[in-house]
DNA sequence: CTGCACCCTGTTTT
DNA sequence: AAAAACAGGGTGC
């Protein structure tokens, strides 16, 4: 285990980025250090004022800028929504979109539904534990994602407090059992294969595409997100499986083909002004 | 195809 | 104190 610093040229916001509801295996293991798997491995990033480090196998600078979208510039992009949007301020604070792994995505999305970021982070956790034990870190476990076949046990999970969620990740775990991970990630970008899984609808699929799938023209359109939607549009009106993609629309037509991170950041704000402790 | 009750559980509000 | 509503939706009738 190493220590390198990772090079950025627009600062991150590590807390902020972590626990931000789009991963939920990071855990705290120290003052500004925070330590999860990044490809079936332990990593541990920390904070020294601007500058982010990490302790890993190996230098991996390559690849945490994709996990980091740092090939994208959000100061740039954070300007022109500002000169397109008076609603919101698009400051940049260090909050990254994340590039996550396909399957840690599809199950923890499964898990989100009707529930708090505190509640997905225990339940994701637990899938990890079913996973090869990688190592400890002050105290913590990290494993690997498990292999699909040891999350068919819909029972188990029941007994975890998991709820009607149960069925949704084993039925989706049997579902996927047959492909290996590269013919997965095609099947996933086919428009209809995710809202075919049990338990994951249009909202879940988009969440998976954004950080999943590179996708980042999706927008996830949640409660909170159509609500700022109906201030943007000057629109009255509910949030329906009919209207969803035409809503999605509207957004993907103002704010380009990154208004995967418009949404990031209007979300952020939106969490922010209605006082909701959903980032712990 | 649309609308709607219901779903597990933990937390907050009434 | 108990009940209802809500929480970053989805399913199935």
């Amino acid at each position: 285990m190493t220590s390198y610093r990772l090079y950025t040229s627009e600062k991150i916001n590590l807390k902020l980025t972590l626990f931000s509801g789009q991963i939920f295996s990071f855990k705290k293991t120290g003052e500004n250090t925070f330590t999860g798997v990044f490809k079936n491995k332990i990593i541990t990033f920390y904070q020294k004022n601007e500058e982010v480090f990490y302790d890993y196998e190996h230098e991996i600078q390559k690849e945490l800028e994709i996990f980091f979208t740092l090939d994208i510039k959000y100061i740039p992009l954070l300007n022109f929504y500002k000169s397109i949007c008076k609603e919101y301020n698009f400051e940049y604070s260090g909050l990254r979109l994340l590039r996550v792994d396909l399957l840690e995505c599809i199950f923890s999305f499964i898990c989100s539904t009707n529930n708090t970021v505190k509640r997905i982070t225990k339940m994701v956790n637990y899938l990890f534990s079913k996973g090869e034990f990688l190592g400890e870190k002050n105290g913590e476990k990290f494993f690997k994602f498990p292999k699909l076949n040891l999350l068919i046990d819909s029972e188990d999970l029941k007994n975890k407090k998991f709820g009607y969620r149960s069925e949704y990740i084993s039925e989706t775990a049997k579902s996927l059992l047959n492909f290996s991970e590269d013919v997965l990630r095609g099947k996933c970008l086919n428009e209809n294969f995710l809202v075919s899984l049990k338990g994951i609808g249009n909202k879940v699929s988009d969440c998976i595409k954004l950080m999943g799938l590179n996708k980042l023209d999706t927008v996830p359109i949640d409660t909170h997100v159509f609500k700022s939607i109906k201030i943007l549009f000057k629109v009255n009106d509910k949030l329906s499986k009919k209207n969803y993609f035409f809503y999605q629309g509207l957004f993907r037509y103002k704010f380009g083909k990154y208004c995967g991170i418009a949404q990031l950041y209007i979300f952020k704000e939106v969490m922010d002004k209605s006082n909701k402790k959903i980032f712990e």
